[in-house]
DNA sequence: GATAAATCTTAACCATTTCTTAATCTTTCT
DNA sequence: AGAAAGATTAAGAAATGGTTAAGATTTATC
């Protein structure tokens, strides 16, 4: 699930975004001021910022300049073509002025999450609740972070990415130890056991299939 | 250089958008037609469509629509929020009404291009108290001067430049050492521990995380 | 150009994490 | 039921990471 980040100090409008967002399947994150902003930032890691300009305490300029690597949508009364160009040129990924017809809002929303998927997609498997990022060399479940060592990892990603194909068990051995596919069969059975393991305290359930006398596959 | 596809039957105006943009350093192809529009798009390899929806003969949706991989920014004189939520979510990445302001205009072509070319010259890098400028060659945390050796910053740039990202030792190895990707493991450590350290000792948290057998990111 | 300061590299040490192995128990197939 | 494969557990082995200190190298300063 997509999270974004309101930030207005009209708490009139933000609850109303707040409002259509939540039915629109978006997660909903509210900060009322700057300083209150860059602190969810860090810590409610959302995917997308709608910066109101009127903030009081940090400008919003300020606020723009602090966020990195997630799209910026500023909402702001002022219409004026230089802010527009100030703010587009200072990092913002889209400019609406207030008042905003929020079905446009919401097309603008969704022009930006269409272009982070598609980056996306080659670095992120999916597979029922799991995700692994290959960039950031990360596997969550639910949104639940999940500390795999190397190999499980390696063994993850192998699964994941074809999910539908049970692997052989040589084919994993091969992957992961590279060279030596000799009595080390004994050491994959215990590399997921431990994965299952660490995938079920997150998840609550089994989500690696063993194919008796082959190998392994995602279930789905 | 980056060029522009302008799909205008207006003349006027597509010589006027023409000569701007030719100002601005990007390349200009012109297309009268939906049709035209077509053909230019495989033979010329723009890189961004400016599009009018007032086309003679093909729909500017149906060109919009055998657009693919490139960003288009549909300029209409319709500002019904119905027609620009239809293309926004059509495919269309912007959306500006006529008359616009050619200022802004830019602003949102350069826009399209800073999110396709992934990595900006961007002159100063923030993550989360850590502050890294590329002109002043300085680090600060939270507002406090960090004195940083070269390849210190050097390590910090590479790992601020991609927070979400896991950097390789390999990779910092190469990046910083230019050639010896040799037994110099051992003095990456020691850069990691004396960043950290001098990280640690101006914001009194740690930045740097390790990731086991891989490399190291940036904490977030 | 010589000296001092700063920086980089290397190696050794210890703590921690991860991997492998083997023993034991459970499941599945014939 | 018996045999073969899978799952789990625990313990020792191996690999990796972090820290420190000393010598080598580079850079700065006079």
């Amino acid at each position: 699930m997509n999270t974004i980040l309101v930030v207005d100090d009209d708490v009139y409008i933000g609850d109303m975004l707040e409002e259509v967002l939540h039915k629109e399947g978006y997660g909903v994150l509210r900060a009322y001021s700057g300083s209150e902003a860059l602190l969810l930032l860090s810590s409610g890691r959302p995917d997308l910022v709608l910066l109101d300009l009127m903030l009081p305490g940090l400008n919003g300029e300020e606020v723009l300049a602090a966020i990195q690597g997630i799209p910026v949508i500023v909402v702001s009364a002022r219409a004026e073509a230089e802010d527009k160009v100030s703010l587009l040129l200072g990092g913002a990924a889209d400019y609406v002025t207030k008042p905003f017809d929020m079905k446009e809002l919401l097309a603008r929303i969704a022009v930006q999450f269409r272009k982070t998927t598609v980056i996306e997609e080659k670095t992120r498997l999916h597979v029922d609740d799991i995700v692994l990022d290959m960039e950031a060399h990360s596997v969550t479940v639910n949104d639940r972070a999940v500390k795999v060592t190397r190999t499980e990892y390696a063994i993850l990603r192998l699964l994941m990415r074809n999910p539908e194909q049970v692997i052989p068990k040589s084919v994993i051995l091969e992957k992961i130890s590279g060279d030596t596919p000799d009595c080390v069969e004994s050491s994959l059975k215990v590399h997921i056991s431990n994965l299952r393991k660490k995938l079920r305290e997150a998840g609550g359930k089994d989500y690696i299939e063993s194919v008796w006398g082959i190998g392994f596959k995602m279930k789905t």
